[in-house]
DNA sequence: CTGAACATGTAAAAGGTTACATGATTTT
DNA sequence: AAAATCATGTAACCTTTTACATGTTCAG
């Protein structure tokens, strides 16, 4: 059994989509969740080994594949964990956010220091904003407007679509608003 | 000299604004960066130790007070320190948002998970907004509306809750649409 | 044949949370 | 007198990041 992190079920619910190796799941992190839930390399393959001493996944036959890469399936056990998961309270939502809690101190520096601290924040999320309209979630089995919409994945994209270009126009604004004194 | 955390910083910037004590500082942060920037109890004090040692902060008096607190302030190293942490590039923007996560996974127990995790995330949100409405940053030197957008504390203020209240209005969008299905 | 991308891993350190411990003071 | 709040602190643990280490394979 063992008690997973977040981030082991995060790995876990990635293998419980479709089988992959440790490669594909950081490149479907990188795609999906980074914005919102960041899995650094160092912790992936420690925690693969993890799920798999829980017996919650299993390998998929030897180092198959072009480059080695070893496949990762979930077991029943595994699927299961995964389900009460999902259905257990989740953690309380947590930011770390440095160039917010700079500009709460900025105005020491002179109205200069706040506008430069804007303009960082906002060529962070037009970059964010770019990266995330580059990804289309239902790509490789297209669904219907109406549909997508409605599952998972989709509702994810949308959410941290909206996130990000509500924060890029706020800060435009802010900058706008802040020029014109 | 010592290097300072962002979290050291933050505590640096608070007795900038002016001196308090330990605990005022925990209060003050629970009123402003609680959301994006949690200072725990376990850090708070050790921190202010680590300020003392590295000559940023200082002791005002000796555990003056009704209740025997320490008071402390900068010192021109810490508000210059201070300074410096101001103008460098701030670190990426983090997030730890299990609830999102499980969306990204919900589909494969049905559409009443995914309900229920939008439901979770929509009254995690409405008890967000209700909280930051509570907090009004300018109520001890009230400013005109137009020059309260312009200092930090008011932008940061104002940025929290558009993002609380866009997220709110999302979830109940997405709750909706999911329910007409 | 060289560099980029693929692929997996480890060790150490940093950072942060939780839970506990203590005691004073104000309110009920 | 009890409960709540004020006030400071510590120790253990957990999680995560950073940096390094290693080797393969594909493209130019």
């Amino acid at each position: 059994m063992d008690t997973q992190t977040p981030t082991g079920y995060t790995i876990l619910g990635f293998l419980a989509l479709q089988p992959r190796s440790g490669y594909e799941i950081r490149e479907a992190a990188r795609r999906s969740v980074q914005l919102f839930w960041g899995i650094s390399e160092g912790q992936l393959y420690p925690q693969l080994h993890h799920l798999h001493d829980s017996g919650l996944i299993e390998p998929l036959g030897d180092p198959t594949g072009p480059r080695s890469s070893q496949q990762w399936g979930v077991t029943d056990t595994g699927r299961q964990t995964l389900h009460e998961w999902l259905a257990a309270p989740s953690a309380p939502i947590q930011m770390r956010d440095e160039n917010l809690v700079k500009l709460m101190f900025s105005d020491q520096l002179g109205s200069e220091a706040t506008l430069a601290l804007l303009e960082e924040r906002r060529d962070k999320f037009a970059l964010l904003v770019q990266r995330i309209e580059a990804v289309v979630p239902g790509a490789h089995r297209p669904v219907s407007d109406e549909e997508a919409g409605l599952r998972g994945p989709g509702l994810v994209h949308d959410f941290t679509r909206r996130y990000a270009s509500t924060a890029l126009d706020w800060c435009r604004k802010a900058i706008r608003h802040g020029l014109e004194t």
